[in-house]
DNA sequence: TCTGTCTCCTGAGAGC
DNA sequence: TGCTCTCAGGAGACAG
């Protein structure tokens, strides 16, 4: 489940991929989910367009094309943004892995998943995006135009403080964690990030956000700076379908405190991981030290 | 305006 | 072995 960190390790290790390339063709699957614009709107929009910049937005890519138009990629769920040379079993389900001899499961193939493939003009490999839950967006912005999804997003979750934070919170009845995940107030956290950082905060995920004093949202701010960077170091979490664009798989998933640890002892006193929900998401926390 | 709920989607895994 | 059910979650739409 991509958020910030997956989202900056895809964005820094596929822009060499993209930057000064330009784009030969596009292939898309049919019309679904996914296609914020239609797949004909962007194959009308995208080929003989070279890509002049790939940035990050909380969880966005964004790719800045010479006409001054965007493509904007978000990755939802399982979204996956890729080399075509990359090589790893996770680009394939679980029934094609065991369909094929150990030697051949690295080898991927664009299937029906493959939503959008960008056949880059040059030597060089395409680039394929694929997304098997379709919680992934794709959305072209014609020259000069926004979009609403962007323009409410809060500040970049890397540059969070804990004063803005702290801000942020009063008067909101909604438990803490609710408060991280909405995107207007920062961007780029989401369900596993957030759980860690409120461990290293001290706080439970639970507790109304207006009763989470200045101490602790600066704890939390440092919190959420400080996975959010580990993290990226790392390679990300590759805990379901994330892979970085060459294929290998991140790190931060062995280093996890809190998240997917149910039952298991706490790192920090040995009590039993709880989990319970919270905003219609999983969290999970140490009943003794976070309260 | 704020908050909570529903919806979209599909593979994995549990249970029978 | 095969079928059914539940779960996972980002974010927009909608109701109260």
């Amino acid at each position: 489940m991509p958020e910030l960190p997956e989202v900056e390790v895809t964005r820094r290790l596929i822009a060499p991929l993209l930057v000064g390339r330009r784009i030969a063709a596009i292939t898309t699957t049919r019309p679904s989910y996914v296609f914020v614009t239609s797949p004909a709107r962007l194959r009308s929009a995208l080929p003989g367009r070279s890509i002049r910049a790939l940035e990050r937005l909380g969880k966005y890519l964004l790719l800045r094309l010479d006409d001054a138009s965007t493509l904007v990629i978000h990755l939802g769920m399982t979204g996956q943004l890729f080399s075509s040379r990359a090589r790893s079993p996770r680009l394939l389900s679980a029934t094609a892995r065991s369909s094929l001899a150990p030697e051949e499961q690295a080898a991927f193939e664009p299937d029906g998943h493959t939503h959008l493939i960008l056949r880059m003009e040059g030597s060089g490999p395409d680039v394929y995006f694929r997304d098997v839950r379709k919680f992934g967006k794709l959305l072209w912005l014609a020259p000069g135009k926004g979009h609403p999804r962007l323009d409410r997003l809060g500040a970049d979750a890397l540059k969070i403080e804990g004063a803005g934070l702290h801000a942020a919170t009063r008067k909101r009845r909604v438990p803490i964690k609710a408060l991280l995940l909405d995107q207007a107030v920062m961007a780029g956290v989401g369900n596993i990030y957030a759980d860690e950082a409120l461990f290293i905060a001290g706080v439970r995920p639970g507790r109304r956000a207006a009763r989470v004093t200045r101490r602790e949202a600066d704890a939390l701010a440092q919190g959420i700076v400080r996975v959010l960077e580990r993290s990226i170091e790392t390679g990300g979490s590759s805990i379901s379908d994330y892979v970085t664009p060459d294929g290998s798989d991140g790190g931060y998933q062995d280093e996890r405190r809190v998240y997917g640890r149910t039952g298991e002892p706490c790192l920090e006193c040995g009590a039993a991981i709880a989990r319970r929900v919270v905003a219609q998401r999983s969290a999970h926390y140490c009943p003794v030290c976070q309260s």
